[in-house]
DNA sequence: CTGAAAGCGCTTACAG
DNA sequence: CTGAAAGCGCTTACAG
């Protein structure tokens, strides 16, 4: 390679007559440079377009400005489900507004998620992961944790009150589902919710404690399990409905979906034979008819919300770590009386 | 730091009483070295299970296994949309098991994306990319072909005759779906397209194609042009209904599902008074009610193609242009009689 | 077939 | 406040 013709720290340091440390200091914003050689260095960088290879800063300052979406879900679920398009677009939109480039890691398959998250981790090229779609059973945080890998959740943890989190206050939404069913007068609501999921089982809490407040028991032959796909909505529907409910609080709109789906093929009419609500507020194309009355959480803050945070935590390793959980919201619609 | 313990090529050279040049070429399968070097390299490979550090590997050998993952539309529409996410888990099925890491480029504002893909290009630090969503009046694809950056686009291009791309069969998908259309009995069919999209162009062309076929003349009063969006589709639909169609080839399922609620307003039934034909596929819980007849095509396929073909340029840059065209295919459902 | 050495483009103690 | 030099962890002509 012609190195006198390549655009590299010695041929920017050549032409403003310092030293490659000198402008590695002022591209780096070190403070005591005297302002006359400081200038001269960013004339320079100015005019010659100059961008430092971001190659070889990774390799001796150990910060790469690269960050990764770590999905652990697999992949058809993920975007099946316009929650995760929707909380990428926010995490995007952050990355690019703070020059970071965002790597997507998604997964296939049960075991294609370890290994790549493993290589990934020996090769330490990351500044740091921000990871989503977290079940309990979920091999990958253990990992992270682990390597002492840094990262921040969309959603809380099981594991550790040490973990960096954005989450949304699923518990406050299911008792917010729930008591708007109770005050327009259903009174025998059931609920369709998932087992291995933490926000799911945040939301069924709420659920419990919304009919603890208003004195109405708690009936577990109400309650239905599934995994967040529009099937297994309408199969808890279709397990309900012998139970004859006459509201559903159904905990994740693509279940809700599938629950009322599953109405229409039993000829049950909504609102009227009985109220459906759901959570996460899915964009119009994908709403059912009818529309679906719905919790909705800020998906796109959250997002944004996590990569600041993984910023800070870039810039200040010792940040005690940083637990948010953001408000959600009543949006009424025709699913409901 | 001490190198005595941090597990890198040195290390392995020692433990395997080896030179570190022949470490790197045994990790690069260099034909011509003693099987007996090698086994011993190997083994003490697999033992400390080391992994070469990528970054160092990026600064010598030009090749970074990364890919980007440029998506030209702004992030909204990409995300609304279906076909996006869908095209994505393909791209990133594909790079899993090339172990190729994917690097996504989204833009949320105008102006956003030149900047970003210039910064990109400068640095160098991707083997290539893949773009999709390609409008005419896009600025990226110019400034990658401007600067020899290696792509592979997801759809065919206006610029030139060189560049890789794994397009769909979009003239025959209008053509097939036109055709049905007038199989079943329509006469008055109109079509909504959009005019900046070079895959609604082609399908627009088949349509054609396919009236003149059947020597029906092609009426220009009976074409509206949308954005993709969900509402340019109803506001196409609004614009054709004075035409009185009795059937309309919406160039996109998003449109159509506009196009769908559009009709339900003015009371117009599907399809006794209009039969709608669209083109994508959604998945189920995107389906609005009637179930839409549409022309699949296979998204996910395109983004594994477009990611082995990137592969092909990197191992060897003076290929020649691939150019793939996949078909497409007729699902029909309750939308058309 | 293999090793010693130069080099990729930066950053950062170290010395002044 | 600034420069010369070592070093990050690899790869690859070059010489043998």
């Amino acid at each position: 390679m012609n190195t006198k013709n390549t655009l590299n720290i010695k041929r920017i340091a050549e032409l403003a007559g310092v030293s490659k440390a000198t402008v590695s200091r002022v591209l780096n914003d070190y403070p005591h440079i005297r302002p006359e050689l400081r200038d001269r260095v960013l004339r320079v960088v100015r005019e010659t377009g100059y961008e430092r290879n971001p190659v070889a800063r990774m390799l001796t300052a150990n910060r790469s400005n690269m960050i990764g979406l770590i999905i652990p879900t697999e992949a058809r679920y993920v975007f099946s489900d316009p929650y995760f398009p929707k909380l990428t677009e926010g995490i995007s939109r952050a990355a690019n507004q703070h020059k970071l480039t965002l790597s997507l890691f998604l997964f296939h398959s049960k075991n294609d998620g370890v290994d790549t998250i493993r290589s990934v981790i020996a090769n330490g090229m990351f500044d740091g992961f921000v990871v989503t779609g977290h079940r309990i059973d979920d091999q990958i945080l253990p990992l992270l944790i682990e390597n002492r890998v840094r990262f921040v959740l969309v959603g809380r943890s099981v594991y550790n009150q040490d973990i960096h989190y954005i989450d949304v206050d699923n518990q406050a939404g299911g008792r917010m589902a729930t008591e708007y069913l109770i005050e327009r007068g259903y009174r025998h609501i059931a609920i369709i919710t998932c087992d291995h999921n933490i926000a799911a089982i945040d939301r069924f809490e709420g659920y419990r404690q919304a009919l603890q407040a208003h004195g109405m028991a708690y009936d577990p032959s109400l309650v239905a399990y599934g995994d967040f796909s529009m099937d297994s909505g309408a199969q808890g529907m279709a397990n309900l409905l012998p139970q004859q409910p006459d509201a559903v609080f159904v905990a994740s709109d693509m279940m809700a979906l599938g629950a009322l789906r599953m109405l229409r093929e039993h000829q049950v009419r909504v609102p009227e034979d009985i109220g459906i609500i759901g959570f996460d507020d899915f964009p119009p194309a994908i709403q059912a008819d009818p529309q679906l009355t719905t919790i909705k959480q800020p998906t796109n803050q959250q997002g944004m919300l996590a990569v600041e945070t993984m910023l800070q935590i870039i810039e200040n390793p010792e940040r005690p770590s940083r637990q948010v959980t953001l408000p959600v919201e009543l949006v009424v619609r025709a699913s409901t009386r």
